[in-house]
DNA sequence: TGTACATCAGTGAACGCGCGTTCACTGATGTAC
DNA sequence: TGTACATCAGTGAACGCGCGTTCACTGATGTAC
């Protein structure tokens, strides 16, 4: 490790052995036929890198470990860009809408929607970029990997959790909504994305659809949210 | 096969070689570990079964087909009886609510809550009776055969078709929403519905708690959909 | 600058094991006449 | 009522195969002095 000065996130990834990548890159590939990653197996895995399947333990100890690996990266690639995406919709469309804002039960709609629209499209951009990786990552969430599910599931509430700040933020839900009720509105809306993804790889003819499908599931959830709320409606659990 | 007279499914399936309820006994129970009924394999199922192996062939072609017929049969339990009772829920409620309604875009809140409460309850009271065919089934549903993706998809759909057909029927969404929507959103907390049975039967201290979740997550959907519809605001797509 | 040593990715052969599947067989139950 | 035959669930042995894992080895690159 030579690391110290200068080591990005991208030069560690290029600094990874080839024969490391090349089994990564395998895995993907092989996932993408709709098999979970047990059920391929290390020596496919070897064979499609064209490597001995000897060396997959030269870099990792088990194929739920190469998971992990696959998933930690995903991860890395999506959860700021997306974030920030999402922030900077949010800071435009607070600009732009300054004037006659028709508000509903405390929401300003008009915003509501742009962000919505610009964070879920660029979910699916990515998923679009990355299909091997979500297919993977959707299949495993209910996979035999205990692991890799709880991993999963760590990677969605993360995303879920920054989807609830931002919102708490930049006030796109009334304030009188808890923290905690953004907070679970949001973890809804993120396994509603998370949802939609086998879907979305699986009918490519479908895939506008299911991606404003996605959109106006998220907005359902949220404008029902804000309405109950402000009727006094709204029953969240606790817990 | 001498049917014909009296043969109710409950005598058919009585009727089955007791090594066939056997090996899917098996097959439930081993797969309430976790893992994928093509994971879990053939011989282990018979071995469960206190079976040669051999005489999975009599009763099933594959794994899969094994899958199938454990499908088949839980769709069957559940499909008719949760039907029964949404609209018996539906019924009562509207008998009971008749005079001072408190009406909100078009819905009566408090009788789609009461209908929502009994379906929503209904079906975790199936899922904790059948967890182990419920566990499978979310899991196969993004396992690797195809073939029990699709019969799993098709279950999904006509318990939301179902629902569509008694919310237009008992008027519990208002009437200027198309039928295509209704559907759209029925499917929508259908999956929504699915989608919370593992985590449900993962997490026994949480039940209640997923249960008002799961239970609010449809309100936040039906009354979103109300609220934007009656605004001229809902961008449900086409396909 | 050279040399000795350590580290590391990758190789190839070998292991024991459980798998799905096939074959030939058995014994009980149902059916035809 | 008896008898011959067919059907059917279940058995046990055997097959070839691909799997995960281990061992001993190689050659290249990096590091110390």
């Amino acid at each position: 490790m030579q690391a110290e000065l200068g080591a990005t996130p991208i030069r560690d990834k290029l600094n990874d052995a080839p024969g490391k990548r090349q089994l990564m890159a395998a895995a993907l590939l092989l996932s993408a036929s709709g098999r979970s990653l047990n059920s391929i197996g290390l020596r496919e895995l070897a064979r499609e890198a064209g490597l001995n399947p000897n060396t997959f333990y030269r870099h990792f100890s088990d194929v739920d470990d190469l998971g992990m690996t696959l998933i930690e990266e995903m991860s890395t690639q999506l959860r700021q860009p997306l974030r920030d995406l999402r922030r900077e919709a949010a800071a435009r469309a607070v600009r732009a809408g300054a004037g006659d804002v028709p508000m509903l039960f405390g929401i300003d709609m008009q915003r509501g929607r742009r962000v919505t629209h610009e964070t879920v499209q660029l979910f699916f951009d990515f998923v679009d970029r990355q299909p091997a990786v979500f297919s993977l990552g959707v299949r495993e969430l209910h996979g035999a990997s205990a692991l890799l599910r709880q991993t999963l599931v760590r990677v969605m509430d993360e995303f879920a959790d920054d989807m609830a700040l931002d919102i708490l933020e930049f006030k796109l839900l009334p304030s009188n909504l808890e923290h905690t009720h953004v907070r679970q509105i949001s973890h809804l809306v993120s396994r509603g994305l998370f949802a939609q993804v086998l879907d979305y790889l699986a009918q490519p003819a479908r895939q506008a659809t299911i991606r404003a499908l996605a959109e106006e599931q998220t907005i359902l959830l949220f404008t029902g949210a804000a309405v109950l709320q402000s009727l006094g409606q709204l029953q969240l659990p606790e817990g």
